[in-house]
DNA sequence: GCCCACCCTGTCCACCGGTCCAATAGGCCT
DNA sequence: AGGCCTATTGGACCGGTGGACAGGGTGGGC
């Protein structure tokens, strides 16, 4: 039931994954069978590649491991939707734990990214939006904002719709809320307004 | 050894919290020992008390239970330094399970927020830290650069065009190829690179 | 002169995005 | 109970968008 699958650019596994997870399989790409937890052990990180895996798996915590741990990495990797970062060769107990820190919708970095990431998104979150007027995403419904950020990541309607596992009608819906609560006419301009861009844009026939 | 500790407001203590850590504690305030995790399941929030209790106790998680969640209550709470925030109704074994996770250097949202966060996360560190190379605009002729200006203040084609005083078929030219070289597929996507924001974005089918 | 980069325009077409119609369901407030 | 909000979805419609064909025009470098 648990399946761990890695995917790795070595052509030999790491012994530490087989201690963690005595039934985890290793592989080059991502197959077909849906996994507990996906771990991408790939070198250097191909984000592309990432990207790709983890949509392909929505609800599947991937967690990168990377030989040579760097921040910019990991801000990357978790940029990307990743739910974990550490290194490869953590022990197996460690892995383990980093297992069942994601799998139960937890976020794995480290002390210091740790840190990083909750005093950045403090910033931004907070920070920003408490500063000041309706800089929009208070006004939103969780749901709606849920949608808004997806679409502000420049994610389609159908890719925020795998990623919050809805239908992509729903998004659609969520949007148009949004659109007529920001008092903006399209996912461009809701972007924007979020970023606190003025928007001045002519009509007139 | 595994002491946890929950300073709860309410004279009766959650029966699940005992459920979930049969030797917990549950007092009004923190106090000299030392705990595993601290549940901080005071309502109203109190952020200066929670703010000392966090600092007071370095190296120990503090999760922050609420009867009624809210974001910017957790955003707070995590602005303050706490590792996660949950229901305080939360069923036994999740609790065990966010226990794993933060003393394990996790933290814990839930998959709303935690979307949240590490969409601002990434905006923000990555923004700043990337030290851009090319941020894109010097990589466009002056004409694509100007078409995706005017993309980037929320225009449409045919608004661009008439400013630009061309045909929209032509902004559409200007803006394709904008789009090959900045390596994006469309018009939201080719804002947010012209403005740092990484982007994330799944592609597979 | 030739090549090339840039600018401008055209048609066709599949797909995406936004809106209007309408419905079901749960939660909350009065 | 009824009203209101939120979340969810369906179908249909149509304009906006982007790619795939096309061109034609300019100016600069070789």
């Amino acid at each position: 039931m648990t399946r761990h699958l890695f995917i790795s650019s070595q052509a030999r596994p790491n012994p530490r994954w087989l201690a963690a997870f005595p039934d985890a399989e290793v592989r080059a790409e991502v197959d077909a069978e849906r996994p507990e937890v996906l771990w991408w052990a790939v070198v250097p990180l191909q984000a592309a590649a990432l990207s790709s895996a983890i949509a392909a798996l929505p609800g599947v915590p991937v967690v990168v491991l990377s030989p040579t741990p760097v921040q910019e990495d990991a801000m990357h990797a978790i940029a990307l939707g990743a739910r974990g970062y550490c290194h490869s060769h953590a022990s197996p107990g460690m892995l383990q734990q980093v297992a069942v820190a994601v799998t139960h919708g937890g976020l794995w970095l480290g002390p210091e990214l740790m840190s990083r990431v909750m005093g950045a998104a403090s910033e931004r979150l907070l920070g920003e939006s408490a500063a000041e007027p309706a800089q929009g995403l208070e006004l939103l419904t969780p749901r709606e904002r849920a949608v808004a950020l997806e679409v502000a990541r420049g994610a389609t309607n159908k890719e925020a719709a795998r990623r919050l596992d809805i239908t992509e009608r729903t998004v659609k819906a969520h949007l148009g809320a949004a659109f007529e609560k920001l008092g903006v006419r399209d996912r461009l301009q809701l972007v924007l307004a979020l970023k606190y861009v003025p928007l001045d844009v002519d009509d007139a026939a």
